[in-house]
DNA sequence: CGACTGACAGTTTTCAATATCTGTCAGCTG
DNA sequence: CAGCTGACAGATATTGAAAACTGTCAGTCG
């Protein structure tokens, strides 16, 4: 291709491999593909990915970013804890639901990566629950909520809507009712949080 | 092995299957594998199953049938609602902590086989959610819950504590504090159901 | 006659040879 | 000399021929 003179960067490399598993899937997108698409050596990639797994690691933790990116808007809101913490579900909820239908090839493909990277899976997941805690612990202080303990509370808020974020459940997502059946969950989440 | 005159019965054949499945695993267990531990050709058990998945199938109901009947007595119980309800969700997390925890391979296999019947596995959560409907329809009766719709609250119920009894989180289970985070959810979800 | 067998066709799985990939590093190049 | 290359060793994936399995059914046996 045209030997570009712009410098190897990591930003450029990220893109490059989220390109090459778009086309090539997460099973057969290699390390040969990603340099190839840059015009460089494999080497190179080398230089700024000690591994092809940290690579991996790092267009997942791009990914995930975007995601509690969006939702940290939600949830530093000003508004009336109650409907900061049901949107905020909602968003979360409308988010991973689009994902997983607008381009389920792609979602499938970040469904593996994930798999593989644990720890930043487990980072993200803190991330989220902290910005929970946020708007669980301004309910406790406004008088709208009862948590002894808003962090324990999040998490509570967080594994019982597991079903509508979790990507393993992504099948359900599309099926007819589930909105009802995630309104349903809610609600009976924020009657439990309520003073 | 010695010519049992024995008839051959779909049970004999589901307990030869059972054994099959524990020592080769889902993958590698064969209808043959089965006919030969019965000493019977393997045209016969096809005269029993018509395919290798209805036997699998059959297996796995076998299976997910002890479940529900455990907790059937449970959910029959002429108890408080609230208490009935608590205990329903605790027998039926500690019933599949156990499976998986105490032979984990045999666990493994029967996900596999869960994951190939969907036609079966929901039958068994229409069970299961049938059962929490009676307890749910029962608290209402007496006044101690609040809830519209008690079918559409006991799907609720289940998809929230779905962390804590989906083979899928099986992983989590044995990790320190689990108990702590299933309380925290039961605990909200009651506060949600009280009148 | 009803329960069972075993050979068979078509499909899936296995296995070993072959090709490709990952990660390193001595050396090239601007 | 900083950034890059490409040959290399060891690990992993692909391929296709051979083996095993699924499901059928005409025929055997008690």
């Amino acid at each position: 291709m045209s030997p570009t003179t712009e410098p190897l960067t990591a930003e450029r490399i990220l893109a490059a491999t989220e390109e090459v598993l778009r086309r090539h899937g997460p099973a057969k997108a290699t390390v040969v593909d990603v340099a190839r698409a840059l015009g460089v050596s494999h080497g190179s990639v080398y230089r700024h990915f000690r591994t092809k797994a940290a690579l991996r690691e790092a267009v997942t933790k791009r990914w995930l970013d975007r995601t509690s990116d969006a939702l940290a808007g939600v949830a530093a809101a000003e508004r009336d804890p109650g409907e900061r913490l049901r949107d905020w579900f909602w968003t979360l909820f409308e988010a991973k639901r689009h994902k997983a239908g607008d381009d389920p090839e792609m979602f499938a493909t970040y469904q593996v990566l994930a798999g593989e990277s644990g720890e930043v899976v487990g980072e993200h997941i803190d991330e989220l629950t902290g910005q929970l805690t946020g708007i669980v612990a301004a309910g406790v202080a406004s008088g709208a909520f009862t948590a002894p303990d808003p962090a324990a509370t999040a998490r509570a808020l967080f594994h019982a809507t597991g079903r509508f974020h979790d990507p393993g459940y992504a099948g359900e997502w599309t099926r007819p009712g589930v909105e009802d059946e995630f309104t349903a969950v809610v609600d009976l989440l924020m009657r439990g949080l309520r003073a």
